[in-house]
DNA sequence: AATGTTTGGTGACAAGATCACCGAAAACCG
DNA sequence: CGGTTTTCGGTGATCTTGTCACCAAACATT
């Protein structure tokens, strides 16, 4: 029982492939709160998680940010292989967001693999896709959707199967690209609604059915 | 010469390879205003522009749309080719904006050649990265920059080295994912500013300079 | 306990989106 | 050709979102 196994999409590698993998990768540990790459940062290796999460974000020149996306364990890091590839002046940035390992590949490795082995072209370009769609569904999501439904519906991701998310008001703005006081006021107007309870630093849910009658609507 | 040496991508590819390349592949010709791929309609080959472009583009529930990128002659259709590998289910479709000519690429022969050529599979990979990188600057653009500002610099764009730029209003907004109401204002200022001349269906830059004067600041 | 930092609240205003509607220009068609 | 339909653009009202300036309470530090 390898670390392979943690990645459905590799389990299949035939037995020479596995191996190879194994010899030529290492694991690593990244605390949290880490830049991981970043502009002048490039990524050396492709990374695959086996705990913890990478969060992606933007920063714009006028400062403010936006998450585009997170890499959880059991995930890898393809699209941060291919930025590095080519254009070195894109302005992403990769975070740890909790104590991390993960698994390093190096470019000479990765390509062998991507040459080698069916299976292995298949986990990265599937990888690809999923990464891609993610993409394409945050720019209808900014572009579209309307910040009281789009904020309703982090605050289910983010409660999970609990009640409370512990973020702050910027914390949240960030996540969908907005600005601290728009998110003040609509947290405000869902607990005037007693949807929501607040107080500093955490939101207690009190009425996950409305709130994801709004998200629906 | 054959076709291939209009990627110079791929114009450092063996002999061998090339051979294949041309022997597994064939040119189509499409017309204009042809749906390419979408919802439903998922391609069944990597496409390369010989001729004309391809505009992928997302249409929200709503009915709003937002252009995501070009495709222009010698560059790559890539993503569309990773999202129909899993992930079916995603909003985005190609149009070819004009008569267009492409190469297209068997999924077999793709990833045959993915898996024989170093040279090919940098192709791919720079692709890749190209794409995304553009995305991530699509998203930035949406989230943070103002819209005289983006639509200053479309229109710029647009124009090309001549300066006139035929498009509607309607079209316009599309390309900025806003709404047409809000372009018609835009350019309504811009015009009691003397930088454009507008007339049903085109729009005379008058001053350039200061419309990239906009963009800037 | 005094001080600095982080977090959140607030008003005023600007920018952008939405809705409903209208009129003019162009295209179509008998 | 004249009449009809369709496309394109203009407009006011209103709502949502972003921005700026500033403040107060909660928390952390010493």
């Amino acid at each position: 029982m390898s670390w392979i196994d943690q990645f459905p999409g590799l389990s299949r590698l035939p037995e020479e492939i596995r191996n190879y993998l194994l010899s030529e990768s290492n694991i690593v540990a990244v605390p949290a709160n880490t830049v991981i790459f970043g502009p002048g940062k490039s990524p050396e290796n492709l990374l695959l998680l086996l705990e913890g999460t990478v969060r992606v974000q933007q920063t714009s020149d006028t400062g403010r940010e936006i998450v585009l996306y997170r890499v959880h364990a059991g995930e890898s890091c393809v699209l941060t292989t291919a930025c590095l590839l080519a254009y070195e002046d894109y302005s992403a940035e990769g975070i740890a967001e909790t104590q991390t390992r993960a698994v390093a590949i190096p470019r000479a490795a990765f390509d062998k693999l991507v040459s080698d082995s069916v299976a292995f072209r298949q986990f990265v370009f599937t990888a690809y896709s999923k990464r891609i769609t993610d993409l394409f569904l945050v720019i209808e999501e900014i572009a579209f959707r309307r910040l009281d439904i789009r904020l309703a519906h982090k605050l289910i991701e983010l409660a999970g199967d609990g009640d409370t998310v512990s973020s702050t008001h910027q914390k949240l703005a960030v996540e969908l690209g907005s600005a601290r006081e728009v998110i003040s006021r609509q947290l405000q107007e869902f607990q005037r609604r007693g949807w929501i309870e607040q107080s500093r630093g955490t939101i207690r849910l009190m009425d996950r059915d409305r709130l994801s009658g709004l998200v629906q609507s």
